[in-house]
DNA sequence: ATTTAGACCTGTCAGC
DNA sequence: TGCTGACAGGTCTAAA
């Protein structure tokens, strides 16, 4: 779900918000979530540790912690980060009225008396949408963060800091970094024969870009997302580095793409879905040249092109 | 060595 | 109304 764009969003809401707090505990709802270390080592050792700092790298929202640690999430498809205010209480007695429900929905929320529920009822997150929370962080405050994930792709994991290399293997550089540049990019590109898309999406050449992403870079670019990477001449790489880097800023001024489930950590949905050029505009007419959007599978993503102006072969 | 299908999961929506 | 199939911001792994 998340693409740079979100992560970096929820980062600096998180930055400004949860700095500085310290996590007393944390509760896990479906265990798979946690991906490192195994169950009881995470909850014993993310206990009590202070939030020292936040950081993206490339998809996931990093947690520095006390301690020479960090939580690194990722929230594949559907997961969300959400900052619950103090006074809600976790209401968990789906677990035993009826466990089934209870394993893919999770825990639900209640306002407890003490509650002011004008402050909670203007508060944008959507109680009924927060089921599907699989973890929670609570915090010494009192407020909560909550790791929502309906389809369960997401993973958090906590890592000793020297263990950045295995934490981020295969994540390549950072697209909105000043040492990222179409050079680089030439060299990320060099001897690569797959899909210029499919290599965007291997987060290797480049981190950060998802669907989304790379199907409005590539059409800045006026490249087909089918083109062999390595075929690319400098003029349409240097055009591919200026449109990842004028997606992904922008993405993150519109405060990220939200069609269905992301929200930033306050229940709010992103605008960026409102400025999509290709993506999901299938039928409609290209901005550019007035040609009809198209729809392909490549790799078994939806890809969304114009073939008037992303052409596959040279005239 | 690469490509590709399958796995992991659940919800929603279009069509019959 | 139900049922079925396609599809959804991602990534890993096994098979071809």
């Amino acid at each position: 779900m998340p693409e740079l764009p979100e992560v970096e969003y929820t980062a600096r809401q998180l930055r400004s918000s949860v700095v500085g707090t310290t996590i007393r505990d944390a509760l896990v709802f479906w265990e798979r979530t946690i991906g490192h270390p195994e169950l009881a080592t995470f909850l014993l050792k993310v206990a009590d540790r202070r939030i020292e700092a936040i950081r993206r790298r490339g998809k996931y929202l990093v947690l520095d912690l006390e301690g020479d640690l960090f939580l690194s999430i990722h929230r594949r498809m559907t997961g969300n980060l959400f900052l619950l205010p103090a006074g809600w209480e976790i209401d968990t007695s789906l677990r035993e009225t009826d466990p089934v429900a209870w394993s893919t929905r999770g825990p639900s929320f209640l306002a407890t008396s003490a509650v002011d529920l004008v402050e909670g009822s203007s508060y944008s997150v959507d109680l009924a949408k927060t089921w599907y929370c699989r973890v929670c962080f609570n915090l010494a405050d009192g407020r909560r963060l909550l790791y929502t994930d309906p389809r369960k792709f997401g993973r958090i994991e906590l890592w000793p800091r020297d263990c950045e290399a295995v934490a981020f293997k295969g994540v390549g550089p950072e697209p909105l970094s000043t040492a990222f540049n179409a050079k680089q990019l030439t060299q990320a590109l060099a001897g690569r024969k797959s899909a210029i898309k499919q290599v965007l999406l291997a987060q290797e050449a480049v981190a950060g870009l998802g669907n989304i992403y790379a199907d409005e870079a590539l059409y800045l670019a006026s490249i087909h997302p089918l083109r062999r990477a390595d075929s690319l001449s400098p003029t349409e790489i240097e055009l591919l580095y200026q449109g990842i880097v004028s997606v992904l800023t922008l993405g993150i001024e519109h405060g990220g793409t939200s069609f269905s489930g992301y929200r930033d950590l306050w229940g709010e949905a992103g605008d960026n879905y409102d400025h999509m050029k290709v993506y999901q505009q299938d039928g409609k007419r290209c901005l550019r040249c007035g040609a009809l959007i198209e729809r392909i599978v490549l790799a078994q993503r939806g890809t969304h092109f114009c073939p008037g102006c992303q052409k596959l072969t040279v005239e």
